[in-house]
DNA sequence: AAATGATTTGAACAACGTTCATTATCTGCT
DNA sequence: AGCAGATAATGAACGTTGTTCAAATCATTT
């Protein structure tokens, strides 16, 4: 029975993800403490470096984990919705609520210090993946005459812009847009770069 | 004669700023070490705590000193081009150099861990509100019947989207767009909601 | 039950930001 | 100029951090 040591492992694995988030979600990534991850988990300091080789790759794992729950919101949010204009401002609309809720964790997803020099796994590359490709699909409802270049290219520069508006206005430290009309100037800009012609220029 | 006091504080405090500054270009926010910058700057260790509050009020210093030299770059980029879609673009384009070429120092701008619990001074916002300001005035030029409220949000959304999608695509743990099409996108990204109505919506 | 191999443990380590008693320096007054 | 009082610079020392690794513990097989 080699099951026995896998599954421990596994359990120790996720019980140390799942103390991770919670410190985040309280702390910030700022104030992520090995001592206090393993002690919630219940293992000793060095169990940590027995299940993962870093505290960046706990924090990887914590990455990814946000990103699907982020996903599933925004297609829970969108779901049903057939109008593709419409379904796109959902979508945008769900990115910001689930930012200002989850706001530490989702700090941390683009976090530049901590994984400065740390190569990112594929599959957490392909969690990514999905979100653009969620927002392509979307885009191909409303143009369908659009090639697959450059509709990916489309959902991306959506998403960068999109996610740039969240961005500066969730930080206290940049002057964005306030916070009563951040809802509306994101529908209305959601709307104008949707359904803007193919290619956008000229 | 109590200058020779105030210049002797004054000089330590640029030197250390542009040691600093050095040092984040070199390795990143990160591998920012209060020794390292200290025996650049030729003081002691505790000197630094004479001459700034914390490593953050002198990080907060470097920022300002790039905020004012990405503006720079903006504004000058930018200059004697009367054509106000193609100046906005221009800025577009001389922003996204300025994050290429200051990558660095250009992320700690928007670095959220390290400053997370600091109080901004009055004095930064006021270097951010210059560059929105550049970016409103020449809105104005295209759409005169914009009231200022309008064109301070449209500055705004304006900026935030084109940081988001420069900050994704030069992100390489992101997905983003190519480095190819990066350009050619920004370029007509821009034109596109430059020259959208007023009001955004409907 | 004993032996063997894998895993968990937590004291120890190096490196970090920050502090503070000590030392050095400057300022104003005689 | 010389001295006293304030002011600033120094770097050893402190508390915390992430990480390591010899020792202890546990699981598996013989």
């Amino acid at each position: 029975m080699t099951e026995k040591r896998q599954e421990k492992r596994q359990e120790l694995r996720t019980r140390l993800i799942e103390a991770a988030r919670d410190r985040i979600a309280a702390g910030g990534l700022r104030g992520l403490r090995a001592r206090d991850v393993t002690a919630d988990a219940g293992c000793a300091l060095g169990g940590l470096y027995t299940a993962f080789a870093d505290l960046n790759e706990l924090v990887i794992h914590v990455n990814s984990d946000t990103l699907r729950r982020l996903g599933e919101a925004v297609a829970e949010a969108s779901a049903g919705i057939e109008e593709p204009g419409t379904k796109l401002k959902a979508m945008a609309l769900a990115y910001l609520a689930f930012a200002r809720t989850h706001n530490a964790l989702w700090l941390a997803l683009f976090d530049t210090t901590m994984l400065a020099d740390v190569e990112i796994p594929q599959w957490h590359k392909d969690d990514q993946a999905g979100l653009i490709d969620g927002i392509a699909r979307t885009l191909a409802a409303i143009s369908p005459d659009m090639d697959e270049d450059a509709r990916q290219r489309r959902a991306r520069t959506l998403f960068a812009a999109v996610h740039g508006i969240v961005s500066i206005s969730l930080e206290k430290r940049f002057i964005g847009l306030s916070g009563d009309h951040l809802e509306g100037e994101l529908e209305s800009f959601v709307d104008l770069v949707a359904r803007a012609p193919t290619p956008l220029n000229r």
